[in-house]
DNA sequence: GCTAACTGCCTCATCAATGTAGCACTTGTA
DNA sequence: TACAAGTGCTACATTGATGAGGCAGTTAGC
């Protein structure tokens, strides 16, 4: 493939990730204007509109397992490996900015996600056990809670970069937002 | 109105609200088949699709605005006020289970949304001024988790009725779901 | 039971988005 | 520089959703 060629592939990507996150029924003609680029060229890449939100997709499920598989969930220490992990994710929330809810409805990726899934409900499991988390708390309430703070952090904490917003998430996620003497 | 029709419309609000929540792309046809009514009978009462979203979104806000009224944030000690608005909203969100991060961009409900905002944003100020609420938090922090929370507890803990849910929302809110050694 | 309100069904025009095609042109690369 | 890859533009068929009209039949409320 030639350089530009890639290089637009590359915006289009980008571009319909943002849109899509925005707006999920963003039109193809939408998103091949704002990536500079004739929708033609869109449909040349991409068969159809579904396969152009299954690329987004994986382009945004390849950063995930990159940044889990860089967290160590397993191995690396539990309050190490869920700061990591965090920071790793808002950056992925920044760069591929999909509306989660409705990425997880397609069928595409259910290998993939089922994989990553069972990762980190293994990972709140091993953090419970060592004492990191409470144990009385609804069963996948962290699973569910997480994520949709790791999103806030990656779009409302916009003037901080990854690890200052981790901070920000893993502190609320442990400790709450209340003061000591709310306790 | 005659009684047969305002239970068809209350039908097609219920289950426009559930199905736009679910899909915000939902086809009137779509949400006048799962309401077990015509399509021309939802255009009877409703003039256009937007029409529709905007009785649903107004529905919505009479829920919210009965709940932050019954909640008393500006009068109610902070801490009985922050349990019963998490409990109505939670209730809320159940019985209209919108989807606020599309309905916001609407701006048929500018000014009641506008109140609204301003309600809360007051009531955090106070519930830190009065020390339940740290202080080194990044401004809108709060205000912007708490919605997400009451929404995952609205459809995740389904098996809790509102006030336990309202229990873990506010326990997790104020003191996270570490340990007290993890902190 | 009668009347007016209300509904269901079929039909139609309109519009916007999808996906395809051919042609002239620019641009990367060898 | 020459060639091949890639793009922009214009046009077109198709599909699906919107919104409106008419009419016969049903149902609530007096």
């Amino acid at each position: 493939m030639r350089a530009d060629a890639t290089r637009n592939l590359e915006r289009v990507l980008r571009t319909g990730a943002r849109m899509l996150a925005d707006d999920p029924s963003a039109t193809i003609a939408a998103i091949a204007a704002e990536a500079g680029v004739d929708r033609r060229t869109v449909y040349r890449r991409f068969a159809s509109r579904e396969d152009l939100m299954a690329a987004v997709y994986g382009a945004r499920y390849d950063a995930v397992e990159k940044a889990v598989e860089a967290a160590r969930l397993r191995e690396a220490p539990v309050a190490v490996a869920l700061h990591r992990y965090v920071e790793g994710i808002i950056a992925v929330n920044r760069a591929w900015p999909v509306e989660t809810s409705r990425m997880l409805r397609e069928a595409t990726i259910g290998e993939r996600r089922r994989r990553l899934i069972d990762e980190v409900d293994a990972f709140v499991a091993r953090a419970t056990d060592e004492g990191l988390l409470r144990s009385d708390l609804p069963p996948g309430w962290v699973a569910a809670v997480l994520p949709s703070l790791m999103e806030h952090a990656a779009e409302h904490l916009s003037e901080l970069s990854a690890a200052q917003a981790a901070d920000v998430v893993v502190a609320t996620l442990l400790r709450g937002v209340g003061t000591p003497q709310a306790r």
